[in-house]
RNA sequence: GGACCUGUGGUGCAGCUUGGAGUGCACGCCGGCCUGUCAAGCCGGAGGCCGCGGGUUCAAAUCCCGUCAGGUCCGCCA
């Protein structure tokens, strides 16, 4: 049916008689004996002249036969690989009509349209070149993981999808049982568990580009389903488990942006706190916070005499009037501040002086601490936020993250790898530690005997991957020793006969050879969202949900039938009839 | 569960602050003209529950209340 495709056709092509096949993109009539179609197959568009009229609309389908010949002199379209060439005397072949579309798809007029239309319109969606662009990219990205990781002796194994509950963690999506009325499989947040069993069965390097699913709220980066390169290796350090990563990441960054001198640093979590406020810094900027707290100590400055006292150069400061600072203040406080202060530098050296709400406040000295601690220059604005560490940094870092992103031009693509996570986050309300990642996550050795003392101070063996100020995924040691994880569940406050109601099935299978391991899972939809240059990862979903969890095509979820109801025991009550929309 | 932004012919927008005939722009669609365009051009035309419901008013796209939908965010996402 089709000798080529629309983007292959160039000045090689002289002389042939060809065939294309795809979708008309524009039409330019020019009387009755001569018209211009563009027609556009999933390589790119191809002109295509014809000297009879006839009725032709956007987005029919079409096989245009005709032979290739050059452009006449001054017509040649630099803009499309097929520019310098068309196809003469073209015979139409009509394969299919179409409705008018409900939005451009191509011109100038792309890309604009209301994401409800888009959404339930996708298949044309999906007809747009960004789309095309971003989804073979996706494919792209998969493909370079599969090679790195089969290079490194990774095999791909296919885990469960209908699972069984685990009552910790996400929100878990229920799947009723036909054969076992009234009793639910769920679908797999991630495959952790049943990777783990690979390894104490022997596979001892298994990866997975797998379907996830959790019932949270969504958000930009967040879908019910979402895809992770899952990845488990035996007799491994946390060292080679980053490795067998780096190299497929930078593989696939490779093959979708061409970038290959692609760095992949290493900070601390503790570092990553202190120097940028969040546990996923974006690097494409520095702007990093100092502590002065030290310096204030006793200074009689009440506002600065604080536990903590973090400060840096607000980025964009030549942008920030006074009313934006006053927005800042604002800001700080709304996540959380007891307030905030800035201070714009004047002067240098012996001119030095600073213009601020308590500028009277501090003599030249303290000026000088601030100036020189956060090195900024004449022109910059330092903001300060005081109180307890956690808090100091949370917000510092948000208006770190906000103000970056606002006012610089941030490009290219930093990469991070954060280590040392603690093993706990905090304590909940029987006072017990929560976990940070999964009960499963190997300590520190050097911190174990805090375990019980000190439970928050011990660093677990965990990483994650952060691309931009995204996290793009984490992963562990994980624990293999009996007593290890018995004292885990310990800290954390899980009975014996807890830990064997949730887990027992992986708790008995360490008890038949369980080999140390450990692995990692990111997130192939933020990746591909980041190398897209995209905001939103339903940029590079062919189906996405909304934010309420519809599909606007299908109208999925809806009501089933009492008859399928019927068949799996269960009957439906719900206090809110359903949405139909308006 | 909460906060904010948005909803006007098929699409994108303006109009809303300060109520006065659905008035305008661009694109698409339909018809006509047109032999080198590529966002073709020129002429003409059709197309509207101003998301939905209620309220205020002589009068509501505009003001008020509620509601639905889309988006962004908080909570949530071991």
């Amino acid at each position: 049916m089709r000798t080529d495709y629309a983007a292959g056709l160039d000045m090689k092509d002289l002389g042939r008689t060809v065939s294309a096949c795809g979708w008309v993109q524009s039409v330019r009539e020019h009387g009755d004996h001569l018209v211009f179609i563009d027609l556009r197959d999933a390589t790119g568009t191809v002109q295509c002249v014809i000297t009879e009229r006839m009725e032709l609309h956007l987005e029919w389908v079409l096989r245009v036969t005709g032979v290739v010949r050059a452009r006449p002199v001054g017509t040649v379209n630099a803009a499309i690989p097929s520019g310098e060439i068309e196809i003469a005397d073209a015979v139409v072949e009509i394969l299919s009509q179409a409705q008018p579309i409900p939005f451009a798809i191509s011109g100038h007029r792309d890309g604009n349209t209301d994401e409800l239309v888009r959404l339930k319109y996708r298949f044309v969606d999906l007809r747009r070149s960004r789309l095309q662009r971003n989804l073979r990219a996706r494919a792209q990205i998969n493909s370079a993981i599969r090679s790195s990781l089969e290079e490194s002796g990774f095999l791909e194994i296919e885990t469960p999808l209908l699972w069984t509950p685990t009552p910790e963690g996400a929100r878990e999506f229920a799947v009723p049982s036909r054969l076992q009325p009234g009793k639910f499989y769920v679908l797999p947040q991630s495959p952790q568990i049943a990777k783990q069993l690979l390894m104490v069965s022997g596979f001892d390097r298994y990866y997975q580009i797998a379907r996830c699913m959790r019932d949270e709220d969504l958000r930009s980066d967040r879908q019910f389903e979402f895809t992770q390169l899952d990845l488990e290796a035996s007799f491994v350090t946390q060292q080679d488990v980053r490795n067998f990563i780096t190299k497929a990441v930078a593989n696939a960054t490779a093959v979708v942006t061409g970038e290959t001198n692609l760095d992949f640093p290493t900070i601390t979590h503790r570092e990553a706190i202190s120097r940028y406020g969040s546990d996923k810094p974006d690097l494409r900027f520095d702007h990093s916070i100092v502590e002065l707290s030290e310096s204030f100590k006793g200074s009689g400055i009440r506002a600065f005499d604080q536990p903590s006292l973090g400060a840096f150069v607000a980025p964009g400061s030549a942008q920030l009037t006074r009313s934006k600072l006053d927005e800042l203040v604002d800001r700080a406080k709304s996540l959380g501040a007891a307030g905030l202060v800035w201070m714009r530098v004047k002067g240098q050296g012996e001119t030095l002086s600073v213009d601020s709400p308590i500028g009277k406040l501090l003599d030249g000295g303290q000026v000088a601490t601030i100036v020189e601690a956060t090195s900024a220059k004449e022109g910059d604005v330092v903001l300060l936020v005081s109180g307890e560490f956690g808090l100091v940094r949370s917000v510092l870092g948000t208006l770190r993250v906000e103000l970056g992103r606002r006012y610089l031009e941030l490009s290219g693509l930093k990469y991070l790898w954060v280590i040392d996570f603690p093993m706990f986050e905090g304590l909940d309300e029987q006072g017990n530690p929560i976990a940070a990642h999964h009960p499963f996550t190997m300590p520190n050795p050097d911190d174990i005997d805090m375990m019980q003392s000190e439970p928050l101070s011990v660093r677990a063996q965990s990483y994650d991957l952060v691309l931009n100020g995204w996290e793009l995924g984490s992963g562990s040691i994980r624990i293999n020793d009996p007593t290890v994880q018995a004292g885990v569940f310990t800290a954390l406050g899980i009975s014996d006969e807890e830990a064997e109601a949730r887990f027992g099935f992986l708790l008995n299978a360490f008890n038949y050879g369980a080999p140390p391991h450990g692995g990692f899972a990111f997130g192939i939809d933020r990746l591909a969202a980041l190398l897209c240059g995209e905001e939103t990862i339903r940029e590079v979903i062919a189906f996405p949900k909304t934010q309420s969890g519809m599909d606007m095509m299908t109208g999925a979820p809806k009501a089933v039938s009492n008859s399928i109801l019927g068949s799996y025991g269960l009957t439906v009550k719900v206090d809110k009839p359903m949405s139909t929309g308006s």
